[in-house]
DNA sequence: ATATAATGGATATTACAGATCCATAATAAA
DNA sequence: TTTATTATGGATCTGTAATATCCATTATAT
């Protein structure tokens, strides 16, 4: 399980976003050498955060990309959620829901099956609980924060401790 | 981004093992009819968990699986790391180390790149501590625990709220 | 010796992330 | 109005990891 890289490419761009000024439009090439991203790549990845509302863009000549609202209320919750997706980390197999198409005469053992747990399915409870705290951080941290604690070094380039 | 349908076998392989008796080796046959699973598969996954020390395997006659210390030993964290791996969920593109191989002349624009973030970037120290809020939630969570959840309703089977 | 049961290697299958290309639409400036 | 610029969305390709199966081997109780 891993956070897709477009998920890094968009919060980097917010992050971009964040820092230029206001009311300056950002355009695609300047993000994606920024990022070492293609352009293409990373016009799709614009392209959802803009539907979802986090981004406005414009067209044509001096168009581009600025942020949709303040930097400190785009949250990283937000961006992960558009990017990966809403659906729960985990999932009891088979979709959580029908009771498995196929289990003709399963060999020998006529046991209880017990598959086809649903929401109240004791593993599930602990695994969403779990993503429950990961995504409550995700939503206290807004891309203003991050950018401040850049700030503290060398605004969000590198910064080794 | 999801967890594997390995870890939610597994989680639920070892829920059925806490549940047995303890001494009493349960087989893939047995396992895989009450999970819905191929044999083959879950063989696999249980091989997983025996090579890092989570449960014990017996071949032969009357063999099969055991855990291999308490189920109140056993954290979700514990399974998770098995069956997910141990990278971090989060990486700054372009794994995080090499500066990028190519990038030529990259256009026109020869800005400053903001690539090759390291451990200092803004943006990985808060997916990094998200991660780890999860991380910690499932450390403190042991099969154990949620084997006494289900106890309250129906052992491990259905018990919808 | 035999039946049982896990193991590990090899391999197939599938799904999805990653990535690119292009035709289209929108917009500013000439 | 034309032209250059810039984002959009559809289609598609590729690579890789998860899913899944098969089989030969090893270990063990009877």
């Amino acid at each position: 399980m891993q956070f897709s890289k477009s998920t890094a490419y968009g919060l980097h761009a917010l992050m971009l976003l964040a820092k230029s000024e206001r009311g300056r439009n950002v355009g695609i090439k300047e993000l994606s050498s920024s990022l070492g991203a293609s352009e293409s790549y990373l016009s799709k990845i614009m392209s959802k955060l803009r539907q979802d509302g986090l981004v406005r863009a414009v067209t044509g000549v001096n168009g581009g990309y600025e942020l949709a609202r303040a930097a400190s209320e785009i949250t990283f919750l937000d961006v992960v959620q558009v990017l990966e997706g809403r659906q729960h980390l985990y999932e009891c197999f088979h979709g959580s829901d029908h009771p498995l198409p196929a289990l003709e005469a399963a060999g020998d053992e006529p046991e209880t099956p017990e598959f086809a747990f649903g929401e109240g399915c004791p593993v599930k409870q602990v695994m969403d609980a779990a993503e429950q705290q990961m995504n409550r951080y995700l939503q206290q941290h807004t891309i203003q924060l991050a950018l401040n604690q850049a700030g503290s070094c060398d605004a969000h380039t590198a910064c080794k401790k």
